[in-house]
DNA sequence: TTCAGAAGGATTTTT
DNA sequence: TCCTTCTGAA
């Protein structure tokens, strides 16, 4: 694009906020305003009016997926022979920088990437090091209490002074053992990326420099979301030129679980002095009643700057509101009204929710009605047991001192080295102060362990020093082959299960992935390194006509239609959130889903929820959310009960569908209360129509107390008692 | 050492 | 409900 066109697709505020490109700016917007929009053309004009060159430009996203939209966008409004500009997460960037100078920390360049996961095994092996018993302290307790130390830029000395904890004393033991174990394993977890980064950059000034005057602009979106380190990180970044664009909506800001300190957007002004502020309230995304309902939830908020946003897209339906009496139905409600919106050409719809485990019924139910839909998040490709085994291989491979890795592939599969094994290669990697491969190197050398143990371990040790070379191969060669020479296949072949077939297949996958490595010819080290920062927002899949994901995902995106799930207390707000501070957060996690929406927005809660299984011994109330918005603005579908009753005709063929046992009993209630004890239209020998059984008759209706239990033989299938199951059942 | 079965425990959100 | 951990037997 030439001459600035671009700048004609835009309001005077971003036009503003683009053409500023002197000194801190700080560009406080509203959902759907445009934000990300802002940035990425203010990149573009960066380049395109010889601003600087793209080399300089550093922006910075939340995630790899706005990373890589932001940079496929910019590709196409600039001249194609431009390079691109660096737009790249916090944490590939720190890795990138750590990739090139972690030696001056007393690190190698060929480190580890240590998760979650990782961060537990480590953990554990330092309990059982230290005599530790998970029942007086919990290994969770640990793992997010150094978290949030490492957050707030605590190291274990500052956390021992400053922690209030009871447990203090004992964390501090942990968490200087942790730090140490990392260091010994040439590792760092997701939260050193960043602090040993700025701890880079402040103790070397010349680092720091080269850095702060090769990106001339730095680019920040989602600012609200910022912590401690990335903060500095910014700030370090910025040092020279104070070329610094921030852009963010403190209403949006759904991390501080994890650091994030709305502070940061707030007192940006005192941070970087001159800075100016932008605001952007035009909203293009959603109508201005689903504003108005966002609007109204999020100004119960007292942490807040304020601000009203306001569109051209006036009125607009109103928003529905759907009562289930289990997840079940929720979900069979909202499948309903997808298929609806698909048979009439919508193609684009979410479901959010607040956790995980939601997700669940959602799925079952979009299967059974055979419609497409795509998971974004629960159990995530890297964190399958194969792929994560895989990646070990590849890991030790990579950094031998790696025994996080090690120890999990030492005997996977299965060969012999159980244990005891385990525990005495640990027990001579203490006492000679080796680490763990080079111990397994002594150990064999010395002839230490008896005969039946030594040869395993000898097994094991030829394997991996066999495979030493593979390290300088294709990536996808290196795995193939590590995968071979481990046994790995062969142990998942000689299994011939159902479950076994799945791994292989992930594997197979595995290796696609890979093969994109080895064609761009990326060495073994990138690809370690982007499956380490593979977040679950990467999987978001723009076509996908129905996406199903959690409120922090969704962040960032749009859709016509926004299905928001679970408004129940406890669940939206967490039963965790108890705090002025962390139910502000649900709320504004609340805002987020709303604003999510261009027409319509569905929102509906459970009156009962299973959790695990169990069943929820009392009734939900409705989210104190729901009743935060405008009566006026929301509309509510009567629920399964209510369509019933009302579809019911006297007389003719009546077409009954019962959403589950609970709704029957409920309209059983209800006639015993209006006509003392008549039935419910299940007879003896009536025709009946289930959803998965297809076709039937009734061959028994009991009714005890308040149960319904009605016997169907299904032809071809046998007999089914439906008591309590979630019977699909229509009587024809 | 490994496997199978039982028991117990846990669950917010994520780079 | 599902996943991890524990226990005992082969």
């Amino acid at each position: 694009m030439s001459g600035g066109d671009y700048l004609n697709e835009l309001n005077d505020q971003q036009r503003f906020a683009v053409t500023h490109t002197e000194g801190p700016l700080l560009i406080l917007a509203g959902a759907g305003s445009g934000k990300t929009r802002t940035i990425t053309y203010k990149v573009v004009h960066l380049i395109a009016q010889g601003i600087c060159r793209s080399e300089n430009i550093l922006a910075v996203t939340f995630t790899n997926k706005a990373a890589e939209e932001m940079r496929s966008r910019i590709e196409r409004l600039l001249p194609p022979v431009e390079s691109l500009p660096l737009v790249s997460t916090f944490h590939s960037f720190a890795v990138r920088v750590l990739r090139r100078h972690a030696d001056r920390l007393g690190w190698r360049r060929d480190f580890s990437i240590f998760d979650e996961d990782d961060q537990k095994s480590i953990l554990k092996r330092i309990y059982e090091e230290l005599h530790l018993d998970d029942a007086e302290v919990p290994i969770r307790k640990s793992q997010s209490t150094i978290g949030s130390a490492k957050n707030k830029a605590w190291d274990p000395d500052q956390y021992m002074q400053k922690s209030e904890d009871f447990d203090a004393a004992l964390i501090y033991r942990v968490y200087q053992r942790y730090e140490r174990y990392l260091k010994e394993s040439n590792g760092f977890d997701f939260d050193d990326l960043l602090l040993k980064t700025v701890e880079l950059f402040s103790r070397f000034p010349e680092v720091r420099e080269l850095y702060a005057r090769r990106f001339t602009h730095v680019l920040i979106d989602e600012y609200q979301d910022t912590n401690l380190p990335q903060f500095e990180m910014a700030r370090h970044l910025a040092s020279i030129h104070h070329n610094i664009t921030a852009v963010g909506d403190e209403d949006q800001s759904i991390y501080r679980f994890r650091g994030a300190d709305i502070n940061n957007i707030l007192r940006f002004e005192r941070d970087f002095p001159g800075a100016v502020i932008v605001k952007l309230e035009q909203n293009y995304r959603s109508t201005q009643n689903i504003l108005d309902a966002a609007g109204a939830v999020v100004s119960n908020n007292l942490k807040r700057k304020g601000k009203v946003l306001w569109t051209d897209k006036v009125g607009g339906e109103a928003l529905e509101l759907f009562i289930a009496n289990d997840a079940t139905e929720e979900a069979e409600y909202a499948t309903r009204r997808m298929r609806e919106y698909l048979a009439g050409g919508e193609s684009r719809i979410a479901v959010l929710y607040r956790t995980n485990f939601q997700s669940r019924q959602f799925e079952e139910v979009l299967r059974r009605f055979q419609v497409p839909y795509r998971l974004v998040g629960s159990v995530s490709f890297y964190s399958r047991k194969e792929i994560k085994d895989a990646l070990a291989y590849l890991r030790l491979l990579n950094n031998p001192d790696d025994p996080v890795s090690l120890l999990r592939v030492i005997n996977e599969p299965p060969r012999g080295i159980g244990r005891t094994s385990v525990d005495r290669l640990i027990d001579h990697a203490r006492t000679s102060k080796l680490n763990l491969w080079q111990a397994l190197e002594d150990a064999l050398a010395s002839q230490l362990f008896p005969g039946r143990m030594h040869l395993a371990l000898e097994r094991f040790a030829k394997i991996m020093r066999e495979a030493a070379a593979l390290k300088e191969f294709p990536v996808h060669v290196a795995l193939e082959s590590i995968l071979e020479a481990s046994g790995y296949i062969a142990a998942l072949k000689e299994e011939a299960t159902e479950e076994a077939e799945d791994r292989m297949l992930n594997l197979r996958e595995l290796v696609t992935v890979a093969e994109e490595y080895s064609r761009r010819g990326q060495p073994l080290q990138d690809f370690l390194d982007s499956t380490a920062l593979h977040a679950d927002s990467d999987d978001y899949d723009p076509n996908a006509p129905v996406t199903l994901m959690t409120l922090h995902n969704a962040k960032g995106l749009e859709f016509p239609i926004v299905f928001l799930a679970g408004c129940e207390e406890g669940v939206l707000p967490h039963s965790r959130s108890t705090s002025q501070d962390d139910l502000e957060e649900e709320r504004r996690l609340c805002y987020v889903g709303l604003t999510r929406a261009e027409k319509k927005v569905h929102l509906s809660y459970c009156r009962r929820r299973r959790f695990y299984g169990g069943d929820s011994e009392e009734m939900n109330k409705p989210s104190r959310f729901l009743s935060e918005i405008p009566a006026r603005l929301v509309e509510q579908v009567p629920s399964a009960f209510q369509q019933f009753a009302s579809r019911r005709s006297p007389g003719g063929l009546s077409i009954q569908t019962y959403n589950s046992v609970e709704s029957i009993r409920g309209f059983l209630d209800r006639k015993k209360d209006q006509k003392g004890g008549s039935k419910s239209g299940f007879k003896t020998g009536a025709a009946i129509y289930h959803e998965q059984f297809g076709r039937g008759r009734i061959l028994e209706v009991q009714e005890a107390g308040d149960d319904l239990k009605i016997t169907v033989q299904f032809p071809g299938l046998g007999i089914k008692k439906m008591l309590q199951s979630y019977a699909k059942l229509r009587l024809i």
